[in-house]
DNA sequence: CTTTTTGCAAATTCTTTGCAGCCCA
DNA sequence: TGGGCTGCAAAGAATTTGCAAAAAG
């Protein structure tokens, strides 16, 4: 599901005093750009974001979408991930701090998204017990294998159509 | 300080096996690449570990380090890893096996480390659970607060001397 | 001998940059 | 108007691939 409409506002907002304080346009590119990318759920490349854009105006170039999100970053709006299948994802910044985790395939560059309450209650216990400490938020990446990228004979891939 | 000579041997061991398993050859370059590799300390990238290899023996091109390290990720024997400096690192597998977690304060920037099985086995089977991964390697990073970040009347901040 | 592997260079892929013209403030 | 923007295409950087020659089993 796409961010509430009510979030997308406050990003906008913020987006725009980052640009005011920074001496920076707002130009019809960079408006179409970050509405698109705080709508967008989840990891977005910039091939992707891109396309959505061009979906509502034809004429926007990759050079100014690198451009925008490098801003973006910079604000710390987005945050930029790397998950080893090539290229740079840019995810929504607060979407990462109370969302899923990650598990990545190494081999094929598969994304998997989870949760489990049950490691992030032990993740809660073993700050306690380090001297009374409360997470605020967390960051778990698992990195592996799919069964097909293990080379096993029939492994399936979830990845492949 | 560089691996332990008999980890290595155990490393080569199970290199040469996995080789055999796949029908490939053993080549001098390989030889000399995987040497080199279990050597080495940390995450390693493409162009210093041919430089090492190149001390030894001039003649190793570039596409083989590459093809070279493709086989031991696949192998289970090295894990790739991004740091967002635009290259990819290489890493001996067991290395990353008894690797620590972090966890780190919001605001007094302390950084403590931990390690708990419990968590990691929980990882292990959300990965099975989720079409039979085989989780390879793992980054968690708690952010949080310390009790004395907290306000907290007399906590104590552990990085306080 | 047959099959794999190698090294080179060319090709790909992702990202950044230079620059002439366009647009916002 | 003037300094930032933009799009394009060219430049860069990292990685992959095609192919003939070389090496391994």
């Amino acid at each position: 599901m796409p961010h509430a409409a009510a979030d997308v506002d406050r990003l906008k907002s913020r987006w725009q005093k980052y640009l005011r304080r920074q001496n920076l346009k707002t130009t019809q590119q960079r408006e179409l750009i970050v509405a698109e990318f705080f709508q967008a759920e989840g990891h977005v490349s910039i091939e992707e974001l891109l396309e959505r854009v061009r979906r509502r105006s034809a004429k926007v170039g990759y050079a100014t979408v690198y451009r925008t999100l490098k801003l973006l970053t910079e604000s710390g709006l987005a945050t930029a991930q790397q998950f080893g299948d090539g290229q740079t994802r840019f995810e929504v910044a607060g979407e990462a701090e109370n969302h899923h985790d990650h598990l990545i395939c190494l081999q094929c560059g598969l994304i998997l998204e989870f949760e489990n309450p049950e490691i992030e209650k032990l993740q809660d216990q073993v700050a306690a017990d380090l001297g009374g400490f409360k997470v605020v938020r967390h960051k778990l990446e698992l990195y592996g294998l799919c069964p097909k990228a293990m080379g096993q004979k029939g492994g399936y891939c979830p990845n492949e159509s």
